[in-house]
DNA sequence: CATGAAAAGTTATTGGT
DNA sequence: ACCAATAACTTTTCATG
């Protein structure tokens, strides 16, 4: 929704503090940046109403909710035409974190997070091979995920820290 | 890190709305559920410190930043043994925003977001396939994400928002 | 786009049950 | 584990440059 908006310096460097941590006080921002907080409030509304944000998460670790298991699953469809059907399918099944229209061997690839091995096998034959149009699936067990993190955004360190008035004058559209 | 921790009624309903809005406030939360700002305040502090949190983020729209491709990679190592080694390169890839040890064909399953094809086929080429222990490459491109969202928490209606003092008395551990 | 100032709201802390 | 009270801080809005 809405165009391109072109991102400054200073909306780059408000989304790379959000990206980290998204209660970060806008005020302590404005600090960093060298403007004031109505201004990042104003910037980071901007974003939103521009799609640019898509809202923001806490993240919980998976092993501590007893989720011990991730698997990316490969769904193949008898038809791709089954495709719109089955993520409404899938949307609803709540192991199911993340899901795509891939090219290659498969249509469909899911991220898939269970209790166990059991509670995976269940998913997978209980659930997901009675989706309608599916035909059969493959599945990679994740054994360790190095690490997860959003899409990188420039950390310019060109505002520096200032009082006052300096910095904020980069490339305003 | 910290072993596991019995995560009550209420905890579920203070990670099931900070999930979905890691913005919402604690007071807000704390009318949702019936019992006092500081309680929420000493639940997340608890939770945070038990490990179960691992702070928050703001989800930006990867094509607004310009990030229109997304694409699932397979690494295949000489030896397995590479893996270590390899994530740490991996690491300082930008575009790389995922990457998981797996079962199966290959041994790492990366997820990357590319600005278009070419960006694609450099980072493969230039930056993947030159990682010390990679073999090959297995491509599949993100047509469509259908979803995202975290790992599922029950959400139960049962501690009803209320004035006073109902609620919050379920299974206290 | 920016600002400062004011009102309203929130967070973090403390002391008590 | 909880609460109420408080102090410090933050968000939000608005008139203004």
């Amino acid at each position: 929704m809405a165009g391109k908006i072109h991102l400054d310096n200073i909306d780059q460097k408000i989304l790379s503090y959000l990206i980290k941590n998204a209660r970060m006080p806008f005020l302590e921002i404005a600090r960093e940046c060298g403007i004031s907080g109505a201004a990042i409030h104003q910037r980071v509304k901007k974003m939103e109403d521009a799609g640019i944000i898509d809202g923001s998460r806490l993240i919980v670790k998976p092993k501590a909710l007893g989720y011990d298991v991730c698997a990316f699953v490969g769904v193949s469809l008898i038809q791709t035409s089954y495709y719109t059907e089955a993520v409404e399918v899938i949307k609803r099944i709540p192991e199911v974190v993340e899901c795509h229209f891939v090219t290659g061997d498969y249509a469909v690839l899911l991220k898939i997070y269970c209790r166990d091995n059991d509670h995976l096998l269940d998913v997978l034959v209980n659930t997901v091979q009675k989706i309608p149009g599916v035909a059969r699936t493959e599945t990679l067990i994740s054994l360790d995920q190095a690490f997860e993190r959003q899409v990188y955004v420039k950390d310019k360190k060109t505002a520096k820290t200032s009082k006052k008035g300096t910095a904020a004058k980069e490339e305003n559209e």
